[in-house]
DNA sequence: GAGCACTGC
């Protein structure tokens, strides 16, 4: 290990080096001319509670945004809100909200704050996230919420009226949900000078963000509205409570790091104190084999190595196998968990020491020519490294393993990913803007700026979808009703359509489906998983599947042995229910009779082609390998194996989404009738398409 | 006959 691995910093530089000028406030109210360019280093001090406290209260008085760079356990998260609470900022009906991009992250946040302050949840603190509202209208004053639902609120209320601060959290994650709402909160600062709003994160750009929210257009002033806020945002800088950790970064670039993820965690294993191992991988199959190759050379290398219990981790797992990373290592044992990303931020491991950084994750790209979203493995950003390498510093000094030079890391390294905003399809996005009201969309100030050939792609699908007029205006009925569902608008239109063909109630069964991730449960007896489809297969597609297995879950009496028994994720399926049962209020608050067709499968065909014709395809004429050509585009498209129409290839199909592998496989498929396109879509198939 | 980073409404 001596001559393969350097050692880098003693300490992890949680912030950019090119970032050292921030401006920072020197946390003395008493002389308000403090402020001062100090490096970061030297600004990185802990700040005493009661400081911390009169600092954050004078920035949020003084100034109408404020910035707080604080990493993980700066307590920057309960802290803050209780505070302003103090300091009357919830009096008078007021509330604080704060938002977090993960629903776990609410639930925890503000249970440890109603138990710090004493109160009982539900109460004076509360939360609010899908199908959960653990608040009280009368006596909540704290509320925390995932961004998301702050967003659908705004749809009720645009100017976010009930909330006298704001505080959004976890900021330089850059979730499309955190992006969005940083933009209209700048926008509703200009219509609400009186609102404070205080931007959260661990280590951020917070030059740019404050030059984001810098706000120099001068505006009409209405008489006695100047309250001397200042403009420019204030940024304060917090120190974490995490241990350090040691960095090192390996001497050669390595070709194959799967082996050396290997040979790195059996080098720890051997020479280095007890202490659980984290290695960060990119997917299901890296994991896999990782597990494999360790498992065998522990085996191999004699009773050093007895005491190793190697576990993957990665969503896709079973519920039991993924509690199993949580359970402590027994005494005289060492645990290796090899995960995905979802060690980095989503879950939070116990007892971890040791991190192997891979240096790279899967990534999601958006292509908003051919409309294709890719998953890709990707090299990750300094921000993450820094992310991963933190998690070995939780209960005790840790180090950290990097498979990549430090050299790359310094100077190759980007040092923040591209912003989802950036890297996805922003159809929901687009409509979510037009349902509050912004109509000039492309002119939109967003924090990151999205390409203009996404903007322009998703306007194009809205349009075709009937959902935006000619002049790029929501349309009445459907645009509200499809902007109010909490759908891809593809879907929420499907559901629209299915209430005038008389099907909504299965419909609506057939969407609460494609929006969770699998209904199957991932095994490796790929045979008896066929197996058990086959039970429930339909001829028409995919969609129909789905349905026969809803309702066998109910004649079950939704049972989860029955899900056992046919290979069906459980709790998939009570996801299933809950959104179901979300989808159905809100279809009848939007008017919509909810209806069932009973065993007319015809027009659930139609309902589904109403939402996808995009997605139409014909299968090659005297095709023998299955090759289909999508109508727009005529890209070529393969069903994939797992459809229950995967060798069935009928004529004219419609697919649900695309995977992109060595070929582009379509995932949930349904046979359709091609003259439904044009009766569905008669502005985008205006030539008949069996005319090929 | 093959593959699913991760959130969220």
């Amino acid at each position: 290990m001596a001559q393969f691995w350097k050692p880098g910093t003693a300490k992890p530089r949680l912030l950019d080096d090119e970032e050292g000028g921030v401006l920072f406030y020197s946390a003395a109210p008493s002389s308000s001319s403090s402020y001062g360019y100090a490096s970061l280093e030297s600004q990185r001090q802990r700040l005493p509670v009661f400081k911390y406290r009169t600092s954050i209260l004078y920035l949020v008085e003084t100034h109408s945004t404020t910035i707080i760079v604080g990493e993980t356990g700066s307590g920057k998260t309960t802290q803050i809100p209780q505070y302003l609470k103090e300091a009357g900022w919830a009096d008078n009906g007021r509330i604080i909200a704060c938002t977090q991009p993960r629903r776990l992250a609410v639930q925890s946040v503000a249970a440890r704050l109603a138990e710090e302050m004493g109160v009982k949840l539900g109460e004076e603190v509360g939360y609010t996230i899908r199908f959960e509202d653990v608040t009280n209208s009368d006596f909540t004053r704290i509320k925390f919420l995932t961004d998301g639902v702050l967003l659908r609120e705004m749809m009720d209320d645009p100017l976010l009226s009930k909330y006298s601060v704001i505080m959004v959290d976890e900021a330089h994650e850059r979730s499309l949900s955190t992006d969005i709402l940083l933009g209209l909160l700048k926008k509703i600062q200009r219509r609400r000078p009186e609102l404070r709003l205080i931007i959260a994160s661990a280590t951020i750009e917070a030059k740019s963000m404050a030059e984001f929210f810098h706000n120099r257009k001068r505006r009409p002033r209405l008489e006695g509205e100047d309250n001397g806020l200042q403009t420019e945002p204030a940024i304060l800088s917090v120190e974490g409570r995490g241990f350090n950790v040691q960095i090192f970064y390996i001497e050669e670039p390595v070709s194959d790091y799967l082996q050396a993820t290997v040979s790195t965690v059996m080098s720890i294993h051997e020479k280095e104190p007890m202490g659980d191992i984290l290695v960060f991988l990119t997917g299901q199959d890296d994991i896999d084999a990782a597990v494999q190759m360790i498992t065998e050379q522990a085996q191999n290398s004699g009773k050093s190595s007895f005491g190793l219990i190697v576990l993957p981790l990665y969503s896709g797992l079973s519920r039991s196998d993924q509690d199993l990373v949580f359970s402590p290592s027994p005494r005289g044992k060492r645990k290796v968990i090899i995960s995905t990303n979802i060690a980095e931020t989503s879950l939070t491991l116990e007892g971890i020491v040791y991190v192997v950084d891979s240096g790279f994750s899967k990534q999601r790209f958006y292509n908003p020519i051919t409309d294709i979203e890719n998953l890709v493995v990707a090299p990750i950003s300094k921000a993450s490294a820094r992310q991963r390498a933190g998690r070995a510093g939780r209960v005790r000094p840790g180090k950290c393993y990097r498979l990549y030079t430090e050299d790359y890391f310094v100077n190759e390294m980007s040092s923040h990913g591209i912003p989802e905003m950036q890297r996805s399809n922003l159809v929901s996005t687009v409509i979510q803007l037009k349902a509050l009201g912004i109509d000039n969309i492309l002119g939109f100030d967003w924090p990151a700026s999205p390409s203009p050939e996404s903007m322009v792609r998703a306007l194009e699908i809205l349009y075709s979808l009937g959902v935006l007029d000619d002049d790029a205006k929501l349309t009445s009925p459907v645009g509200f009703q499809v902007a109010e569902l909490p759908l891809d608008p593809m879907i929420s239109k499907m559901i629209i359509a299915s209430d005038q063909l008389g099907c909504s109630e299965e419909i609506i069964t057939v969407s609460a489906i494609l929006s969770v991730q699998s209904i199957w449960i991932s095994v490796k007896a790929q045979r008896e998983l066929d197996d058990a489809k086959l039970r429930f297969a339909a001829s028409e597609g995919d969609h129909v599947t789905f349905l026969n297995v809803y309702r066998g879950f109910l004649q079950s009496n939704k049972s989860s042995k029955w899900c056992h028994k046919n290979f069906i994720n459980y709790h998939a399926m009570k996801k299933v229910m809950e959104v179901r049962e979300q989808l159905r209020r809100v279809a009848q608050r939007l008017g919509l009779a909810l209806k069932s067709c009973q065993n007319d499968i015809q027009v659930l065909r139609k309902a589904v082609t109403a939402g996808f014709f995009a997605n139409a395809c014909r299968l090659e004429p005297y095709s023998h390998n299955g090759t289909y050509k999508t109508l727009r585009g005529s890209q070529e498209v393969y069903i994939h194996p797992s459809s229950v129409l995967f060798r069935v290839n009928p004529k004219w199909v419609i697919y649900h989404s695309l995977v992109s592998t060595d070929r582009q496989y379509m995932r949930n498929v349904i046979s359709i009738d091609p003259s439904w396109l044009r009766e569905a879509a008669p502005h985008f198939y205006q030539l008949n398409p069996t005319h090929h």
